[in-house]
DNA sequence: AGATGTTTCCGAAACGTTTCGGATTATAAT
DNA sequence: ATTATAATCCGAAACGTTTCGGAAACATCT
């Protein structure tokens, strides 16, 4: 149904080959022939298709992300905010985004695998990333260009391209602006140890209380796995085990809000003498009441960040260049949930 | 540096075809073989070009959106929401999803034709239609199957599939909440009149208020775009003019924020005999000091169900059948924002 | 005049798959 | 032994594009 080279070929009296040469722009067919062409073109509609181009051309124009079998929930939108930058981003270079969703019961890396694979993408961009991230080995096994939304582990080696909020400085930041408002006995709720980010934040946490000679409590800790729900949960707990804390870390937003609403359940003076603080500074942060302090981070950005360094690296395509391996200083963001002391 | 059918052929000496037959499992191809290619191709690690196949069968497995070329501003995370769900339901049905976006300075219809015209993708999905909606006219010159959330407006014929939200009643029904309440100096911000869903929320406001006994006034609505910014300047425009309002009705939760910081601002005792109410229900709504009563919107769950439409569209692909449109109640959500006057 | 160069065009192969129709072999029925 | 039937297999064409190498026609130079 739609029309083909062979058709405008066909109607114009050139061969397939000059049709297309007219419509790439080769500078071998006459000025003459290749306006008749163009205009021949035109007003039969011709669309190319882009399926046999990339059959032939071998690359694709198209950039991959995958979306982790469950967010934690629907109102999570990291990944969607995420994929906003990057499909922006993308469109502007003139590429296009091609998502899907890990399954629950089968391996991410089979969605990887129809993409690569497949030979759907020339390049991935990956997020979220996980102790021994097997997505990432899988990436460098078969050599498809790729970016990195975060690092590993910090025992880990990431050898890789990557940009990062540095959050390990982002949570020190809060927790240290607590201390300043005079807070002494701070708690906090960090994120699922098997995130590759979990640990930074446990340093900055601790590295802050320690630089500013306070004991580090490992029963001050406890993980919860990045939903209100669970900031509720932990807060409870936290807050039953040891009354007098007068401030709760909180390793995003989400867990801040769940906190925020346990410790105003329980009484305890939010903003005004008992702090809680987020991460992240989603959109409801700054609407909540108390706004809550938290530590900004630029999703939206990040992911056309992301996307224009991996444009970069599919365009060179140099292996022996270096990493590009970038880290955003975060930005601390204060309201008034972070009231003193 | 792929295997392909070819390499397989070679190293278990079948031909192409059988080979090609055994993966794909047609019963004419004996057992013996089949297990020995198979375990071949195993072995190999061959992963099936896509691309070459979607050349060859002329259907991509693939589902397209097209993100307009700028949102309101970067929170509003509609379409990423939508996207979400379109995403997940799509792999459920081993569908992936093509997004780009729009550019600024050219047509949506760009977009539109290098995926369809291009062969991409085998429906799409449209999202917050406008008056004479020239996507839809498209889709439907090429016959291309798709699925739209919204409806054209009240006045143009709606020849097509779609899933909406009752926005009508929804307005009707915060409105009526309203009165209900005791207000009878109700203004309302509407969204900008090209959006298709302008009138039917203009329509539930006034119709509410006509059925309940209280005068419509134009000049108690105004037009604002739906950010956070224009409801902060429609309300203080609004106030200013009409001091006397006790309620303002917003048609989305963004611009119900605005108006809620600008009423506190000229103190008035929001949630407490003076109300703002939204529409959406975005995660702020409920944070949002006094929480926002608001009309639910399922974007994610809308998402789903479009796809799901989709892919029956595309599956059965008959002409002759009647247009799926489905209206969705909206569910009212009253919490503090909407204290008695 | 022949040799050389330039311009403009085209045939054929290739990308990796599926599928149509037929060919070959094995099995069963006469 | 002959024929009919079923079970396996395969060659070739097709999907729509790009590109390599060369051909044809014409102009330019010695």
């Amino acid at each position: 149904m739609p029309v083909t080279l062979k058709d405008i070929s066909k109607q114009s009296g050139f061969s397939v080959t000059t049709v297309s040469r007219a419509l790439t722009g080769y500078d071998d067919v006459s000025q003459r022939t290749r306006t008749r062409i163009l205009k021949i073109a035109e007003e039969m509609g011709y669309e190319p298709n882009h399926i046999a181009r990339q059959l032939q051309g071998q690359r694709t124009l198209t950039l991959g992300l995958i979306m982790p079998a469950r967010t934690h929930s629907n109102d999570d939108d990291f990944f969607s905010l995420l994929l906003k930058g990057i499909t922006y981003e993308a469109a502007r270079n003139g590429f296009d985004v091609l998502t899907s969703a890990a399954q629950a019961n089968t391996s991410e890396i089979e969605a990887y695998q129809r993409f690569v694979g497949g030979n759907r993408v020339d390049g991935m961009i990956v997020a979220r990333t996980q102790r021994n991230d097997e997505r990432i080995q899988y990436l460098q096994s078969v050599n498809c260009p790729f970016i990195v939304h975060g690092r590993l582990a910090p025992d880990e080696a990431s050898d890789f391209d990557y940009i990062d909020v540095d959050s390990e400085l982002g949570i020190y930041m809060v927790t240290e602006h607590l201390i300043q408002e005079g807070h002494r006995e701070i708690g906090a709720i960090l994120p699922n140890p098997e995130l590759a980010f979990t640990p930074y934040r446990l340093n900055g946490y601790r590295e802050a209380l320690q630089q500013n000679g306070l004991n580090f409590r490992e029963d001050y800790c406890i993980h919860g796995d990045l939903t209100y729900q669970s900031g509720l949960e932990s807060a409870q707990f936290l807050l039953e085990k040891h009354p007098h804390l007068t401030a709760i870390v909180c390793a995003n937003d989400w867990m801040a809000l769940g906190a925020m609403a346990v410790a105003k359940e329980l009484n305890y003076p939010v903003g005004d003498g008992f702090a809680v603080t987020g991460y992240d500074d989603i959109p409801a942060a700054l609407h909540a009441e108390p706004s809550l302090t938290t530590v900004h981070q630029p999703i939206y950005d990040i992911g056309e960040q992301l996307t224009h360094q991996l444009l970069d690296i599919i365009k060179d395509d140099d292996p022996t260049a270096s990493f590009f391996q970038h880290l955003i200083k975060p930005e601390l963001v204060i309201r008034a949930s972070s009231g003193g002391a």
